[in-house]
DNA sequence: TATTTGTATTATAATAAATAATACAAAAAG
DNA sequence: CTTTTTGTATTATTTATTATAATACAAATA
């Protein structure tokens, strides 16, 4: 998978790259078990400072959505732990998303409808594999 | 609907108001047309600055979730619009959350049965009556 | 033995965000 | 008309965030 980033963007870059690789990995884009770029080599691709990647790393490591392993290098954990339901955290963010939504005239098949289009993309392929 | 904020949290106060106001409009503990206190009153009963409460008071009335009115004061909209599908801030939210979802580990079905209980919530009386 | 890895440390500059103090015109209330 | 209250524009101040940089170092590789 290739890592864009955009400099005229809001969002920060660590941000922007922790984001993509975490929808690469929910979606299969970056298989389990996938190989990183180092550190200083995403930064050399990407033109931006060592640092910079490595706070997106290091926050990936800490959701457990990659692994760093000095001989092996970065990669996409294997496997996602089976843990079943959504956390606080979650419902938190997902209740204020749904509820902004409704605010803005959306209807409830239409939420409905298009988190399910959504959440069939995301899981199209098995558990996590390809 | 009483208003409270967490003075000790990392959310900005301004937006811990916008939020609970947006909640409360989407799922009907504001009702159409109800007042909110007026900027200074709210301000001195949260102990806070009124310029604090009037950025949120502000980003409410851009997101049309809010009127404000010299006469009437600040009051929830009558009606939200009948606009239908979700936009694209809405999607690109949806997604990044619910990948974050996935990757730590949630099924489809519980993802999808989350989902539907918040919505179901939100939706249980009419078109954003009472 | 060199080189490359992640990463810790420290520093600095730039930008953004949050809150506050003040002021002022529009409207309401008296 | 006068006084008070309204939203809000302006400005300032403080704090937090972001990105970058320069090194350094131990672990591992080649």
């Amino acid at each position: 998978m290739r890592l864009e980033i955009d400099l005229t963007s809001d969002v920060p870059i660590y941000r922007q790259i922790r984001d993509r690789i975490v929808r690469g990995a929910a979606s299969g884009a970056l298989a389990p078990g996938e190989r990183l770029p180092t550190v200083r080599q995403l930064a050399a691709d990407l033109g931006v400072n060592p640092m910079t990647v490595n706070k997106a790393y290091a926050l990936l490591k800490a959701e457990g959505i990659i692994v760093m392993d000095r001989r092996r290098g970065a990669q996409i954990c294997e496997s996602f732990a089976q843990s079943g339901t959504p956390d606080d955290d979650f419902d938190g963010k997902a209740s204020l998303l749904l509820s902004e939504a409704r605010t803005k005239g959306v209807s409830k098949q239409a939420l409905l409808a298009r988190i399910s289009e959504i959440v069939n993309t995301l899981y199209q392929d098995g558990e996590g594999s390809k």
